[in-house]
Formats: structure tokens, sequence, C-alpha cells
RNA sequence: GGGCCCGUAGUAUAGCUUGGAUAUCACAGAGGCCUCCGGAGCCUCGAACCCGGGUUCGAAUCCCGGCGGGCCCGCCA
């Protein structure tokens, strides 16, 4: 259910690299023009022809195969009454030898091109040496994109299953960077309607009255949050159960009704903003160390404030196929759009002319395709039909855009059950860290007795930190996962800190060369191990890793990749004695130079620390 | 009831958008590696595409129908 954001981003570019930036960005790029322009000629030589646009993609996605690249012949062969495999064996016999740095063979019905282990190594580790910190980055496209991402009520502390948004969010803002874009984090702050006001209403109120139920929440005979408190955990205490009252209590419900009326018309009590940045603060802090920050935050009473609602209410009135119900609400007959029969009427004022949650970021979508050209929103699947009728609203008001979405199941709690505060069966989220960390500080001391205090602390927040974004972050936005404490703590295989581990290690060794600064003298020839040839081959595969992540929004094959990188490293290392080398010694610290900086941008990309030690 | 998403070894996961070679990786299990630059590591082995149809030379991948799980169907957000 992934919405693929449109193919905007550039591509290898193949047959005409883009004048503005001539400089090389992928080291596949040039072996896959020559292939891609090689075989469409020796077929069309055969009266054979090739969908190039098809073939460029068998190309992109052929890197985990059995050859560096392979071309899959059966259908043209077909095409043409020719045996695939005869074909095969033909062009591979014709591959031009002369200047090409590819040798072909033929596999059944497979062309397969494999690079020279020396071009290989020659062009990647030079390549990497020339970009440094900007290898896996492409090249710019000059166009602007605002991602909208966590946008979570300010209402209590985050549990897990809401902070996969902003997880995903942040990493795909990453790479979407990385990917030649002009990026700007949102934070949609619901500062407006019923929900919202739950918090400042129940705090504006003196204790004595309130119901005992929330009352209870609270910890008897404390007037506020105690030092080390977290204002989103004390002030989002009453809220869950203060929303189930709701519910049930009519009179209740009328009270905050009213309140939310006022806070809509622009005369919320100054609490009410307050309140609302107290608690947003609290959780910002938490995701703050995951490494997660915003370049703007956009109070949802903006737009009622700057009249953009009022217009927009307006406009649609003048849809086409806006109606007025008996109550005096106002809606859009969405029959046409495809939308479940229920909901196919699109309220989008109250009978008693105030606006909802949809209406509001109507105005909010508009204000965004102002200024960017694209715009993707990070959503739940729950908003997976509110993102519907986003789409029928735009369309009602004449504007041709379209948001892009990307959509994330959400995390179920450890039996399996919903997450939910009031069932008690939330993680949350600030509980998750601190255990983490915990557990990272007592395996950092019973490795390291060197380290001082503050070396270990620091050690473990990141170790810690990083685990719990990489164990959401290596999973498929579109899988339903159910949180496990095992895995979320994991501290070995398929996690963060095996990530860290390999980067800390690289370093190290490149410190004991004296060479921790790129670039280093090699001989590609003297890279021949398949160990060596291993890693490089995934050292060559970043920015292609990147140019799909930013294509399709799957941002976990950033993940996949990373720990194959490490995995890599690994093998090698192992294997590959590196300072106590002979004649190899300088070309395979070129090679782990080029290692750590891979890694160290992956790092990047994912939000995950760069530990020097661990 | 209707719509959407997910279903891959004991557990967890990649591959699905673009059909193609022996289906990825980890944990757990069995066995091995400290003469070696960091053992949070490395090497070896066993084990999987929910079921049934269809399209195709070829289906984990596309289509249809089941089954199981999740989400949604509000003048909430």
């Amino acid at each position: 259910m992934m919405a693929a954001p449109l193919e905007r981003c550039s591509g290898f570019s193949m047959l005409s690299p883009p004048p503005t930036e001539p400089e090389e960005v992928d080291p596949w790029e040039r072996p896959c023009t020559e292939v891609l322009s090689g075989v469409s000629a020796l077929l069309k030589e055969r009266g054979l022809s090739i969908d190039l646009e098809a073939l460029r993609l068998e190309l992109e996605g052929s890197s985990g195969g059995p050859a560096d690249l392979s071309v899959p012949l059966h259908r043209v062969a077909r095409q043409g009454g020719r045996n695939p495999a005869e074909l095969a064996a033909e062009l591979a016999g014709v591959w031009p030898a002369r200047g090409s740095t590819l040798s072909a063979s033929a596999k059944g019905a497979y062309l397969n091109f494999d690079a020279e282990p020396a071009t290989l190594a020659a062009r990647t580790l030079e390549l990497i040496g020339t970009r440094r910190e900007r290898y896996g980055f492409l090249r710019s496209t000059n166009t602007s994109v605002c991602v909208e991402h966590t946008s979570a009520n300010p209402n209590g502390p985050f549990h897990i299953g809401r902070v996969r948004n902003a997880i995903i969010g942040d990493t795909y803002a990453r790479i979407l960077r990385a990917a030649g874009y002009r990026v700007t984090v949102h934070y949609y702050v619901d500062d407006v309607g019923r929900q919202a006001a739950v918090i400042s209403w129940i705090w504006s109120n003196p204790r004595a009255q309130w119901p005992p139920a929330a009352l209870a929440t609270l910890p008897p005979g404390r007037e506020g949050p105690e030092a080390g408190e977290k204002a989103d955990h004390y002030y989002g205490r009453p809220y869950p159960v203060v929303s189930a009252l709701l519910k049930e209590d009519a009179a209740l419900a009328a009270d905050l009704g009213e309140y939310a009326r006022k806070v809509e018309e622009g005369h919320a009590p100054p609490a009410h903003r307050e309140l609302s940045e107290r608690v947003l603060a609290g959780m910002l802090a938490s995701l703050a160390r995951l490494g997660i920050q915003y370049d703007e935050f956009v109070w949802e009473s903006r737009f009622l404030a700057d009249g953009s609602v009022d217009r927009m209410i307006a406009r649609l009135k003048q849809a086409p196929h806006a109606v007025q119900e008996e109550n005096g609400a106002w809606a859009i007959d969405a029959s046409g759009y495809g939308l479940p029969q229920e909901s196919s009427r699109l309220i989008f004022t109250r009978a008693d002319g105030t606006s909802l949650y949809a209406t509001r970021d109507l105005a909010y979508h508009e204000s965004k395709f102002a200024s960017f050209p694209r715009v993707i929103d990070v959503l739940g699947a729950d908003h997976l039909l509110h993102s519907k009728v986003l789409d029928a609203l735009l369309a009602e008001v004449g504007e041709p855009r379209r948001p892009e979405f990307v959509f994330y199941q959400y995390i179920q709690a450890p039996g399996g059950s919903k997450m939910s505060t009031r069932a008690g069966t939330a993680v949350y989220l600030d509980d998750l860290l601190d255990e983490a960390v915990e557990r990272a500080h007592t395996e950092v001391l019973a490795r390291r007795e060197d380290l001082d205090d503050d070396a270990v602390g620091e050690i473990a927040e990141a170790v810690g930190a990083s685990a719990v974004r990489y164990s959401i972050l290596r999973v498929a936005p579109d899988k339903p996962v159910q949180f496990r404490w095992e895995e979320a703590l994991s501290f070995e295989g398929r996690t963060a800190p095996f990530l860290l581990y390999s980067y800390a290690r690289a370093t190290t060794l490149l410190h004991k060369a004296d060479r921790l600064d790129p670039p280093h003298p090699f001989e590609a020839g003297q890279l021949t191990a398949p160990e060596e040839r291993r890693l490089l081959r995934a050292l060559s595969r970043l920015p292609g890793v990147v140019r799909y992540s930013a294509r399709t929004g799957h941002v976990h094959a950033l993940a996949t990749y990373a720990h194959e990188l490490a995995d890599a490293f690994h093998s090698c290392y192992q294997a590959v004695p590196v300072l106590r080398a002979g004649a190899e010694r300088e070309s395979r610290i070129a090679l782990v130079a080029a290692t750590r900086i891979t890694l160290g941008v992956t790092l990047d990309l994912l939000g995950l620390a760069r530990l020097e030690r661990m």
C-alpha cells in the first residue's frame, strides 16, 4: 500500500548525463551505459529490439545476482524466434573486448557481465576517495520537497507504535536529501479541535472539579511534575481517562465542545498554547535522543488565524459537488471518488459552522503546494481513508497536485493486542530508550575498563538509541509488527550495535595505521581475495540503494544494505590481514578507509550514531 | 457487511513496484575459529514462499477466489 512516489529522482541518466553536474556519483553508471548501448546495438544488428527502459531497470536491480550485471534474454529471443541460450552464447562470444571494462559470459538465457576485479576496485575506491562524505549522494535535482511526519497530537508521551512514523519520516527525509532534493521537514501540530482541547481543557479546570477517575491519574499531593519527570508524561496523565469519559458523559462532552469552539474562534486561554508547547517539548526531547529534528512546526491554528480555512470553506461551498445538509452542515458529495459508500458524504463544516480536521488539513496542504512542487506525508495505516478524502477535496477545489503518501502499519503491543495507554498495553519510547541505554551501559562496561564514566555514558546512549531506531527501521513499513523487548534490545546480529561496531573497528584499525584521512595510495590489482571483492561490490552499491530507496520510499532497503555492508566488512576483516600484510598493506588500508566512509554515510542516512570506539 | 494492507524455515525478516538463475539475512539449534589488526566478530550444517485456481516458456512476485491477522468505514483527529 506504499504509494509509489513519482519518479523524479535522478536515475542513472546513462544515455545523457546532465551537463550541469558532470561529476560521477555512482561507480556503476559507466558500466551500465556500456552494457545498455552495447547490448542494444548487438541486438539491433540481429534484427532484435529491447525495451531500453526495462533493460535499465533490470541492470539497476541485478546487482544482487551472481554476476555484476546481467541481461535476461528470454523474451527478446523468443520474440525474434531465437533460442535464448544460443543468443546469449552468441552475444557473449562477440562482446567487444576492445576498450570494454567488462567481460561477458553466457549462463543459460542470461548474458552476464563482470567487471574485472581490479577495475571494480579502482573505480569504486577512486570514487569514494573523491566524493568522501558525499559518496552515496546523487546529483542535485533542483527540486524542493516537503516531508511531513510525526505530527502527533501534543497530548502525551510517545509510545513506540506512534514513533514508527517519526523514525520512518526522518530517515526518508535524510535519504531524499542524499538523492538530491532540497528537503524541508514539517511537524504539523494539532492545537485545534476536540482532541487537542482535551488536555488544556482538563488542566484549565480547578482540580476540585475534575472527575474522580481523572484525578486518580495524578500522583496525590503534587502540584506539578517532579524534577526529572517530563512534561509530556505529567500533563498527559489524565488524557486517556478523560477522553474515555467524554464518550460516556454528554454533559462533559458539551462542556469540552464549548471550550473547543472558543479555541477554534481564536479565544483559547493562553494556557492552551502554553500547555501544548510544554507537552510537545517533552515529546521532542525523546525524539531528539533518536536524532530526529524538524525544520518547521506548523501549528494548525495558524490556518484559522490567517483566514485560509475560511477561504477554503468558501471555495468548497462553490465546489461542483458541494451540498448543504438539513441541519446546516456542509458536505461534498464524493460518490464519484471511489470512497467507501458510507463515507461518500464528506462533511467540511459542522452544523455550527466550525471546521473539521479534514478541512484544516486541506488548507494546510494548499499552503504546502504554494511552496513545494513535491509534498510527502508519512501516515499511519489508519489514515488511509483520510488520504483519499484529502485527494477528493483537493480535486473538488480544483487543485491538480496531490501529496504522495508513505504509509506504515502500527506496531502492536507485546501480547499482540493494540498498543493502548488506557489498556496498559503501551510501551513508551522513553522506557524503551532508558532500558536500551542501560543494557548498553552494562555491555560497554564489560568490554572497556579503560574508559571514564562520561565516555561510557556517551557510548551507551548512542548504542541504545541507535539500537531502538534500527529495530524499527529494518522492517518494511507496510508490515504489521509486534513489539518484542528481546528484539528491540538485542545487540548482536541484525542490529545497530553490529553496524556501529563495524565502524568503530574500521576506525581504530585506521588509527593504528596512522591513515585515518583518505585518499590512500593503492594498487587495485592487489585486492583480489573473494572477501575483498564482496566488500568492494557492497561499497559500490550505496548510490544505487539511495536512488532506489528515494524512488520507492522503502527506507528499510537502506537498513538492509547497511547490514550487508557491515557483514562484508567483518568477513573481509576476518579473512584478510591489513596491518600485518606485506605488499598489499597500503591497498588494504585504502579499502578499509573506503569502508569507513561508506559505513559512516550509511549510518548518517539511517540516523544512527557514528562511534569511534565502543 | 464493504474497502485497504500483511501472510516466506522453530522465531523474525529480505526479495514482490520491474515475473527469470541454487529464495536473503539474523536469532534459536548442531559443529568449528583467540599463532591474528576489537569475539558486539568469523566459518560450516540443518530448516521456509498460507490454501486453491488462472495468466505465462517461466509465478514468492501478476490476476481471481478462499483462509488467517491488522487497519478503516465519525458533524473525532
